[in-house]
DNA sequence: GAGCACTGC
């Protein structure tokens, strides 16, 4: 029965696609037909309900998406295929249309009548996620959280009824850690693969495994671009289907010569065509906040010098840091002629990379692309990951000028040689996972029983010795043991969306009385930074924080930051006064609880130690020690600090609260700029590093070094305090 | 005495 009313629908199908020249009313018929039930073709198949008049608008709409063309090209590709490789660009429809010409084409009934089986569509990002589930539960006539819905953090808007679910790749990772064979999926979509995040990497990986268990399973992999060739050969030779985009033509400059300064070079390309080129909204990319504030403040300047002649110009400042309401304002429109008859104006968005993928922005023309932007790359041989500007890869070039092109023909300059894109930008960005610490993800996959890290079939293979190293911190943590198989404890950590760090230092905190305030402080961590630091008020920042500073350490001034916060009811103008970023805290509050949840569930006590106690603090600096024993970081008699074992090189960074410098401090973050710096840093005690890391302090193997010397002295002394006390 | 590309659980 379930075939033969799939074999009708595809009949049906075939006569839209293929006549593309029916007329309305023919179309319409024939999309009744394809969505309606058996009985009545006016009521939506998902939910009983008549279809809207909404719904018909749309679909004609839909039809016109150039995926529409290959649709039943697509469906019977799989029906015949376990894996597909669908590759379409920008404005092909695929993220929205692909997800329902499965849904059509696949049987989701499950005997017990209660539930059903789903689909999934992967996104990296959020918003995405949830953006692109409203729209589609609006083609298909349902309500978003129903038949259709989305999955992110924080959120589940999804219900026993939900065929069609959207979610973020690092969900269904997570979903993966409970359920190995995902067996609530009949058919998995990984979309936007080309940007090969760490989740969708290691779901590649995964998915080819649970794939040879699960024939029944389908997995559609959707990329932009290039790559699709690299995919196909990961997959067995799975069928490629291309799908065009719909972009408008976009003409590429490059400059003659290479620019030695590319911001300069930036600007000046800015005011040419302001001077010379036709009405049309300009975007620049740089790298970072400063660069792009510094150009704002520039670009406005040289406008201002050209006089009136040619217009007035807006110019916005964009990256992610940056406070919503002032995001929002790329999408103002250009600002109007300064007077009737006057030239029209143009507005400059200044941006980060943001832009280049999260954010598109409506009504550009002209990009220009200095060829950089900050990347993240780790050093495994110090555990360091850190950012340095980069040139970017041509898929990535390539992504820049097409937001040239999203509303009419725009023109994009490179300011760089044709040559050099030729010979000297990579073809893609180097995945994340080549980029990464990965002990969290080695643990993730520990857990999804992935035993055998080095024969697991990633696409592109990490470096052994990061994998060697994340294997080596997991141990020291006692999430491995020493043949590399997870531990009880390793399991637990598992289960925390954290750091395997910050995850030990939970767990065992209840050992230290103190889960509640660990509780406080990991999520402080887990969010941005919540000090305001508005460049006009620098100072009375600088003061306001300084009454939430702890002199022992920055995580404890954390904790005052978050106590204090719940002791004003979560005020948002306290916040304000006080400096903090409310929705930081609100932030640090959703981890908060989630982290309470995942406590409970694994029956980890919740306490603390009295607060008029003075073991109040030390117990909470001891169970961060716990998690955090592999960053510790000795003050040297020359006065500077050098982290054990790696010795190298830090400063305290100035953002630290520290009214002394502490002979042992553990530290939250290494971060490399005009220096070494460590970050948010909290005095510990060297006896205490006896105690809690008695192994990874093992002086047996540790190099040379004062902390060594000092190290020694101290188990000197314990021993002869031993023998004291047995005597 | 300095900074924060971008995501995600």
């Amino acid at each position: 029965m379930g075939m033969e009313r799939k074999r009708k629908r595809k009949v049906s199908l075939f006569d839209v696609v293929d006549d593309t020249c029916v007329s309305a009313k023919l179309a319409k018929t024939n999309g009744f037909a394809v969505h309606g039930n058996d009985t009545n073709p006016l009521v939506n198949r998902w939910n009983g309900r008549p279809y809207s008049k909404r719904y018909l608008e749309i679909l004609e709409k839909r039809k016109t998406l150039p995926v529409w063309h290959q649709k039943e090209e697509f469906l019977q590709a799989l029906k015949a295929n376990q894996t597909l490789i669908l590759v379409g660009e920008t404005g092909s429809g695929k993220t929205t249309q692909i997800p329902q010409f499965v849904l059509e084409a696949v049987e989701l009934e499950i005997p017990d009548k209660r539930r059903k089986f789903m689909v999934a569509c992967t996104q990296p990002r959020r918003v995405a996620a949830m953006s692109v589930s409203r729209r589609v539960a609006e083609e298909m006539d349902v309500n978003i959280g129903e038949e259709v819905g989305y999955s992110i953090r924080f959120e589940d808007c999804s219900s026993s009824r939900t065929v069609l679910k959207y979610l973020t790749d690092g969900m269904l990772l997570r979903e993966a850690m409970a359920d190995p064979l995902l067996e609530r999926y009949k058919v998995i979509i990984l979309d936007e693969a080309h940007e090969r995040t760490l989740a969708t990497d290691v779901l590649f990986g995964l998915l080819k495994e649970v794939l040879k268990n699960r024939p029944d399973l389908k997995l559609v992999v959707m990329s932009a671009t290039l790559e699709a060739e690299k995919f196909q050969g990961y997959f067995y030779g799975a069928p490629l289907m291309k799908v065009p985009g719909r972009l408008h033509p976009v003409e590429i400059f490059y400059t003659e010569e290479p620019e030695r300064d590319y911001l300069e070079a930036a600007i000046r390309t800015i005011m040419q065509i302001h001077m010379c080129e036709p009405p049309g909204d300009i975007l620049v990319f740089l790298t970072g906040e400063e660069e792009i504030e510094d150009a704002c403040k520039k670009i406005s300047k040289q406008v201002a010098n050209a006089g009136d002649v040619y217009g007035p110009v807006k110019v916005v400042p964009l990256y992610s840091t940056l406070p919503p309401a002032m995001q929002q304002k790329i999408f103002d429109p250009a600002p109007p002629p300064v007077m009737v008859g006057g030239s029209p104006g143009r507005k400059i968005v200044v941006s980060t990379n943001v832009a280049e993928t999260s954010l598109t922005i409506d009504g550009i023309v002209y990009v220009i692309d200095p060829g950089f932007s900050k990347q993240k790359v780790y050093n495994p041989r110090i555990r360091v990951e850190s950012l340095l500007v980069s040139p970017i890869s041509k898929a990535s070039a390539h992504q820049r000028s097409g937001r040239a092109g999203r509303t009419q023909p725009g023109k994009c300059f490179r300011l760089y040689t044709e040559k050099s894109f030729n010979n000297d930008l990579q073809p893609q960005t180097y995945p994340e996972i080549l980029r990464s610490n990965l002990a969290n993800t080695v643990l993730t996959l520990k857990k999804l029983g992935i035993d055998d890290l080095v024969h697991f079939d990633f696409m592109d293979p990490p470096a052994p010795e990061t994998l060697m190293r994340a294997l080596e911190v997991l141990n020291y943590l006692g999430a491995l043991d020493d043949d590399g198989n997870l531990t009880k404890l390793g399991e637990i950590m598992s289960e925390f969306p954290l750091d395997p760090q910050m995850a030990k230092m939970l767990v065992v905190s209840p050992e230290f009385n103190c889960s509640n305030e660990i509780l406080s402080i990991s999520a402080m961590l887990s969010i941005p930074n919540c000090f305001l630091r508005p460049r006009e008020a620098q100072k009375a920042a600088d003061e306001a924080k300084a009454n939430f500073a702890h002199i022992d350490g920055d995580h404890l001034t954390l904790l005052n930051v978050y106590h204090a916060y719940k002791e004003n009811n979560e005020d948002a103008s306290w916040c304000y006064e006080n400096f903090i970023n409310p929705r930081a805290m609100k932030a640090a509050d959703n981890v908060r609880e989630q982290l309470v949840r995942i406590m409970v569930r694994y029956n980890l006590k919740l306490c603390s130690t009295d607060f008029n106690s003075c073991d109040y603090y030390i117990d909470i600096r001891k169970a961060m020690l716990a998690g955090y024993f592999m960053q510790v970081a000795h003050l040297e008699r020359t006065g500077h600090y050098l982290t054990v074992k790696d010795k190298q090189v830090v400063h305290l960074h100035p953002s630290n609260c520290l009214n002394h410098k502490p002979e042992w401090v553990i530290y939250n973050e290494f971060v490399l700029t005009s220096r070494n710096f460590i970050r948010t840093v909290t005095d510990v005690h060297g006896e205490w590093i006896l105690d809690i890391a008695p192994r990874y302090f093992n002086l047996e193997n540790f190099p040379q070094c004062e902390a060594k010397r000092v190290l020694e002295k101290l188990y000197k002394k314990r021993e002869r305090e031993g023998e004291e006390s047995k005597n």
